[in-house]
DNA sequence: CTTGGGTTTCAAAAATATTTGAAATCCGCG
DNA sequence: CGCGGATTTCAAATATTTTTGAAACCCAAG
């Protein structure tokens, strides 16, 4: 089999994860391009300027920038650069884990943390003293509870994705064999 | 001071509220409106019917229809019946831990599953025997790593949130003492 | 079987989000 | 310095998602 025909199989696989990636991009509230760039990146393992990408992907320039300048703000890139080229190269984390956690802590960062933020300035809103309506107490009641639930996500959240070591691994394992069924998933 | 005021702040209270759960609807991927349409029944713990949201939420009849089909396919509301009333009305369900669980089981089913699946099919598409090029087996190498993470994720998603009992909240309570710094998060 | 309130559907309109591309800016090098 | 390639910015163009509203549908009661 000469080597183009390998290459070629090797791209439509590419372009494959590519697009998995990208689609699960927009379910995940972030713009597909930029999940294309993050999949091209770390499925190639490859440091690739911002031409390539171009090239590769069929984006404009503007928008090759706007995703790198996001997905670094992510964490899940990071800038380099070659011997004597003046342009900035960019490669993904290629430790899954790593990039798992990166990708936790910035969704908690947007998603749970506006909310506990919100949960809280409405309490204050909320009169709840001793001579306040039943009916504020009553709110007052089921918004505790939903600060509780999400603040204990965010603090989960913060132990397994935080700065310290791999947290997640740890705790995944930890978990895996807590008490209760045991099946593993099916596969696909 | 009368009931009329404490009526407008309690009002203002829960508006805040479906404002804020409305919000993280959209960053969640769900719509504005679904989200709010949750808020509401929540936060007022009532069972309301369609025309009573569509007032309070300045909201089309349309638009209400299919928001509570989809919370109905979230299982985060249910349907019920006044007596002598033809109209249904929805209740949401009251339980926060229950909610949460009902959510995060629907996050994985639309946000890791698929991927799961595609990577699969990537991976089936990729040549890996004895001799595929190094090249294919080094992107094997790297999906594989993948699917490994996410079939975890899933795992876990399936433990925490799946049938069986209250599954996240003793899980929280057991992470919640594993090794480690055990800071809790500062309120809001 | 007919009536009529209640609900669903869905094409079109409106609102949002994303992408483009060209001008402006940046910055290393001679 | 100031040239020129590289990058960033951002208003306008596109694409996508959400919402509307009216017609079609459903179904219990008469």
């Amino acid at each position: 089999m000469p080597p183009e025909s390998d290459n070629a199989q090797l791209r439509k696989a590419q372009d494959r994860f590519i697009d998995a990636w990208g689609r699960m991009g927009s379910v995940w509230g972030i713009s597909r391009t930029m999940a294309e760039v993050h999949a091209l990146l770390f499925v190639t393992g490859e440091a690739m300027c911002m031409d390539e990408l171009m090239e590769r992907l069929n984006i404009s320039r503007g928008n090759a920038s706007m995703s790198l300048r996001a997905l670094l703000e992510w964490g899940v890139i990071s800038k380099t650069h070659k011997d004597g080229d003046r342009r900035d190269y960019f490669a993904a984390e290629q430790d899954v884990w790593a990039m798992f956690r990166a990708i936790l802590r910035e969704r908690v960062k947007r998603e749970v943390e506006p909310l506990i933020e919100s949960l809280g300035e409405v309490r204050e809103l909320n009169p709840t003293g001793r001579d306040a309506p039943d009916s504020a107490r009553e709110l007052d009641r089921r918004l505790k509870a939903m600060q509780e639930v999400f603040e204990l996500v965010a603090s989960l959240g913060e132990r397994f994705a935080g700065p310290s070591g791999q947290g997640l691994k740890v705790a995944a394992k930890l978990l895996a064999k807590a008490p209760g069924a045991s099946r593993a998933r099916t596969g696909a």
